[in-house]
DNA sequence: TATGGCGCATACGGTAGCGTATGGTCGCCG
DNA sequence: CGGCGACCATACGCTACCGTATGCGCCATA
């Protein structure tokens, strides 16, 4: 009965102890992701940590490490389209960035890149994960027809826009969120044929 | 000798504080601003904070109010053009928030808007920011004779523009940034005389 | 049935930070 | 020159964490 990498016992294993960190990331920021409060949520103690980790510091890598994977290959997913049908891929992908849509990978986003602002690691971390997402999306435009400048342009306003829309609190100025999305998703991806004249 | 309003003595004020708080801010964000700290870098003691400040909030407050001010004044400011040259005012606005050219106040300000993310005053101060920025933009956008739709999408892509690519991390990807930058500040005010075609 | 290790609990020492209490020093004003 | 008030230092108790040390139960295997 070899019961190969599978206990189905109750215990805790290191990418559950990650999940939860991810989660206490998303709600409290790399600040607020302590290992007592983290053990606290699990249901255990902090000797359960100290079991799976060296240290505090060792989670966060483990988080950092799981979160480049899942992004990367989500990229992948997102930006593949079938051939002639790359622009609206692009739509799709701006789409799906949207806060709204999944408010909770923003949430861990926002906070990854915090961190990153004053972790040198965290920020390689991010520095590898724009690098893919960025040539993903210039590979749509450039599958669509767009030249290169322009293709690198447009997706780095595409990735700046959804970062920065999901720091924005705008309920006041907008009245229909829905119109304006679509018209400011209409100008980063706006149909490269025209440039061509 | 009525010196009103004016003592020029060495000792600390609140004003002093929030200078000294802010400057925490942006080096290490709202988790780093604890009054201890502040208190060895302002040389004194927490003695002193607890004199001019009831708590830690009290000074987050001002700190926050002080912000906000600065802000609004500087929309104001940097969106004020003179007739016919609204155009180039709002290229001005864009290089103006560039990450690069202030990156001091970059910093705030995304300290201030992960802040907000998790505190409800802090984000009724952003908002109120926001809404101002935007319509100071879309006024520009507005005199520029693009419609009032298209001026709403054009001002809120602008600041999600701005401030999503202050996080992103893309050394590798461009090979030459100043190019890029100004591409998309084209994609983003291009000349709206074109869209009444 | 013994025994060894996995997975966790408990207990401890140490640091950082908040807020309070209280005392001290200096300048000014009568 | 006595006293008062602005401004700050010192000292204290408290809580939240970090990381370590150690003990304890449970399951597997010999």
């Amino acid at each position: 009965m070899e019961n190969i990498a599978k206990k189905p016992r109750t215990q805790l294993d290191r990418d559950a102890w990650v999940a939860g960190a991810t989660e206490v990331l998303a709600e409290e920021g790399i600040a607020g992701l302590r290992v007592e409060v983290l053990a606290k949520r699990l249901k255990v103690t902090k000797g359960s940590f100290y079991w799976h980790f060296t240290d505090r510091r060792d989670l966060l890598m483990a988080v950092l490490a799981q979160w480049k994977d899942g992004r990367i290959r989500d990229i992948i997913k997102q930006t593949r389209a079938q051939p002639g049908r790359e622009l609206e891929q692009i739509y799709h992908v701006i789409d799906v960035y949207s806060a709204s849509r999944s408010r909770r990978g923003m949430m861990i986003e926002l906070a990854v890149r915090d961190w990153a602002r004053r972790d040198a690691e965290a920020a390689a971390i991010v520095a590898e994960v724009d690098d893919v997402r960025l040539r993903c999306a210039r590979d749509l435009f450039l599958a669509c027809g767009v030249p290169m400048d322009e293709a690198s342009s447009r997706c780095m306003l595409l990735y700046a826009y959804v970062f920065g829309v999901s720091l924005m609190i705008y309920e006041k100025f907008d009245h229909d969120v829905t119109r304006l999305k679509r018209d400011i998703a209409e100008l980063i991806a706006r149909s490269p044929s025209r440039l061509i004249a």
